[in-house]
RNA sequence: GGCGAGGUAGCUCAGUUGGUUAGAGCACAGGAUUCAUAACCCUGAGGUCCCGGGUUCAAAUCCCGGUCUCGCUACCA
């Protein structure tokens, strides 16, 4: 392969509605921050960029929780996660943001050129519009009557009365659901990407170029979207939150681009705004072949990275990506991170907790940029514990790499005077000459692996090579040498020239562990750097491998623990607090995610209701007498409901809440009055209330003692 | 239900185009040692390679069926 030009690194863009968690850092940043060092450490061209996510409607929603408004929930958590990104060493060359009116030209160029060259498609419709409100009605927000069936109350979409698949213009008198006026009739355009016109380049780009060298779960997802068969994806959306659409496109007025479109083109923008920072040119790095694009995400943003975006890029006449290495999810103590549950670590919990607490230090980033990377879900979901972190920390970091540094250096103060002792050519045994000759070998391990992103076992690597320093002290041992002295009490020269050398080569060691840590663990190297008296400069990658890093007779600083350990109090601290906090604050740190819209957690308190309105329900006690699950459904359970007046078949979405057997003869609570509809095939007529818990658990509603079926709710 | 990715030691994971006795780290046990943060070093124990068939001289690996986990998708009024 041969060596590009340039590189341009991406990080999924975060959503900037709330702090991110240490999944998120594993799964993109970690990653990219690791493989950037080492391409600069290389001194390739390379940019890294990224930048805060600031549209689409889940921040409104936010906003909206929070009793602010849009602009202030951005304002505040853009610059937090910025900072926890700068505390945890993940060094990005711009960290943008698409709120910057920068991003939003961008973003409108982009969309008048693919929109010039006619490779969106548009589709003008009257849709139904809600004066009071200022807003376009999607279909189910209208009711009117239906033209088939004559029923009043049918849905813009759909009549649930005769079952009849409907749009809103075949209503007779529409009302709006949302403020029950009429609503008016306003044109609307729209404007669509066209993925279906791209089914061969996508087909033959991924499915053929890039079989082999991207991992199997990106191709694999991306195989099951085509052959799904793709379809034109609405690029605009009536909302006014967003990029608003250039003035001079006709029928643009009011109209914003869809969030998954304009987030991607915020790492374009972030490459400008760099530009303008340092003087250099951003365009080759999107538009010369002979760079380099890797986007770094996670496995739920596959999609946008791998279809929709390349689709963009390739109409704009941009560069494609080169590799997009998706991870997979990262679990927490058993269990799946949630922001709604609270059941999660966040960046700032752990920086606040480990590295700005009193007593807390930088190398704390460190051990968890360690164990995020040794437990990095490469190819499956994989899990964080705290006693995990606890091992790694004290039984690797402390135990072989923090150990092997430090009795390297208290060694050669006491046995060489505080300074790099020389080299006695004519001594060298053949341990020694073994040890030297693998410092190029782990250099060529350790690379390969970060060239190819396998970031795991590199950094095992790493490990690996440090361990091989205890060993190698372990065979030698200096301190045994120590002992061997004349009568006048001289140590023999035979014993000095050995010890000189095993602690040359162990400092020389030491210098080689700081380069190849250093794309991990930035603030370990340059801790050891510090305590080797050398300039950061000798981090380069050109130097690792060599065995003459360190000049002899340099005196080197006292030693000084590169981590401590970690008490099993502190875990203890953590787990409890982890368990504490579930459930609480759902009122902040909502759906954390990138590029993706996300679904408002509470919805709205709807429009008030008169009593009237209430009084039309007609709510009964029942039981359940029968139950089963509907076939080809994952969803559905088929209810047989006792009334006391009758006995209903009624089909409810709650089969992934209970098992079949288990309800039976439970009372819930049904509104009996709902016209039928029919599910799967079966008609269900009624429903069943529920209740959903912070867990997203479904509990039935019902009386505390045994009421008769069929008895009245109120 | 459809599609995709997975299931290998107590834990986290390697296992290239089928090829001796399936590997590593951590944890665990025993030993040795004392320069080092009760650290290191050596040795060891520990496996139904998810289950069942099939192909083959030979299967963790290839094929078929099943099962479990995760994700996307459909069903949720």
């Amino acid at each position: 392969m041969t060596q590009p030009k340039r590189y341009l690194i991406t990080a999924a863009l975060p959503y900037a509605n709330g702090y991110k968690h240490i999944g998120h850092l594993a799964g993109a940043y970690l990653p990219a921050d690791i493989y950037v060092r080492y391409l600069k450490a290389q001194q390739r061209d390379v940019v890294f960029v990224c930048g805060s996510d600031e549209h689409g409607t889940a921040i409104p929603i936010q906003a909206s929780k929070e009793g602010t408004t849009a602009q202030a929930i951005i304002d505040k958590y853009h610059p937090l996660m910025e900072q926890n990104f700068k505390d945890l060493g993940i060094q990005f060359d711009i960290y943008h943001r698409t709120s910057d009116p920068l991003h939003h030209a961008t973003a409108r160029e982009f969309f008048t050129k693919l929109n010039d060259a006619g490779h969106l498609s548009t589709q003008t419709t009257e849709q139904y519009f809600d004066e009071k409100a200022q807003t376009f009605l999607a279909d189910r927000y209208i009711k009117g009557t239906c033209p088939n069936c004559q029923y009043p109350a049918a849905f813009g979409d759909q009549c649930e009365k005769c079952g009849k698949s409907l749009s809103p213009e075949e209503l007779i008198n529409p009302v709006s659901t949302l403020s029950g006026e009429p609503p008016i009739k306003k044109t609307t355009q729209h404007w669509y990407l066209p993925l279906n016109r791209h089914e061969d380049f996508l087909r033959k780009w991924i499915l053929d170029e890039h079989a082999n060298d991207w991992r199997a779960t990106v191709v694999g997802q991306c195989k099951s979207w085509i052959d799904g068969g793709l379809q034109p994806r609405a690029v605009t959306r009536d909302l006014d939150w967003g990029v608003a659409l250039p003035e001079n496109v006709e029928g643009g007025a009011g109209k914003v681009l869809y969030v998954w479109f304009d987030a991607p083109i915020g790492y374009i923008s972030a490459t400008k705004q760099w530009s303008l920072n340092t003087g250099k040119d951003w365009r080759p790095y999107w538009e010369d072949k002979d760079t380099r694009l890797i986007h770094f995400i996670g496995k739920d943003n596959i999609v946008f990275h791998c279809i929709i975006f390349p689709v963009m890029l390739q109409l704009h006449g941009n560069i494609l990506p080169d590799n997009v290495p998706a991870n997979e999810f990262l679990n927490l103590e058993g269990d799946k991170m949630s922001t709604s549950r609270n059941w999660k670590l966040d960046m700032q919990d752990y920086i606040d907790d480990f590295i700005k607490a009193p007593g807390g230090t930088e190398s704390m980033a460190d051990v968890l940029r360690y164990y995020l990377t040794q437990i990095a879900p490469e190819t499956k979901d994989s899990e964080f514990t705290w006693k995990g972190f606890q091992d790694a920390n004290n039984s690797e970091l402390v135990s072989i790499l923090g150990n092997f540094i430090n009795r390297s250096l208290v060694l050669m103060h006491k046995l060489c005077k505080g300074k790099v002792p020389p080299l006695h050519v004519e001594s060298l045994t053949e341990t020694d000459l073994a040890m030297l000759d693998s410092f190029s070998g782990a250099r060529t391990l350790i690379e390969n692996n970060l060239e190819n992103f396998k970031f795991r076992e590199g950094l095992f690597e790493v490990m690996a090579f440090a361990r091989s320093g205890n060993q190698y002290l372990q065979k030698k041992e200096p301190w045994i040498f120590a002992k061997q002295v004349d009568a006048a009490g001289q140590l023999l020269p035979e014993a000095q020239a050995n010890i000189d050398n095993t602690l040359h080569i162990a400092l020389q060691l030491c210098a080689n562990l700081a380069i190849f840590i250093h794309p991990f663990l930035p603030f370990t190297a340059s801790k050891i750097c510090y305590l080797l008296k050398v300039v950061d400069k000798m981090l380069l990658w050109e130097n690792a491998g060599k065995t003459k890093l360190l000049s002899t007779g340099y005196s080197l600083r006292a030693p000084e623990l590169l981590f401590r350990k970690i008490e099993d109090e502190e875990i203890a601290l953590q787990l409890t607090k982890l368990q504490s906090n579930v459930r609480m604050d759902t009122t902040t740190n909502p759906g954390a995610e990138e590029i993706t819209p996300t679904a408002p957690e509470y919805a709205p308190v709807k429009e008030s209701i008169v009593y009237d309105d209430f009084a039309k329900l007609d709510l009964r006690n029942g039981k359940i007498i029968a139950a089963e699950k509907v076939e080809k459904a994952d969803k559905l359970l088929k209810l047989t409901v006792d009334l006391g007046f009758e006995t209903r078949t009624i089909v409810s979405g709650i089969a992934q809440h209970f098992q079949p057997e288990a309800i039976i003869g439970k009372q819930v609570s049904v509104v009996v009055n709902l016209l039928p509809r029919k599910m799967r095939g079966i008609e269900s007529n009624g429903m069943i209330l529920m209740a959903e818990d912070a867990e997203g658990k479904l509990h039935f509603i019902n009386p505390e003692g045994e009421v008769a079926p069929g008895s009245g709710i109120s």
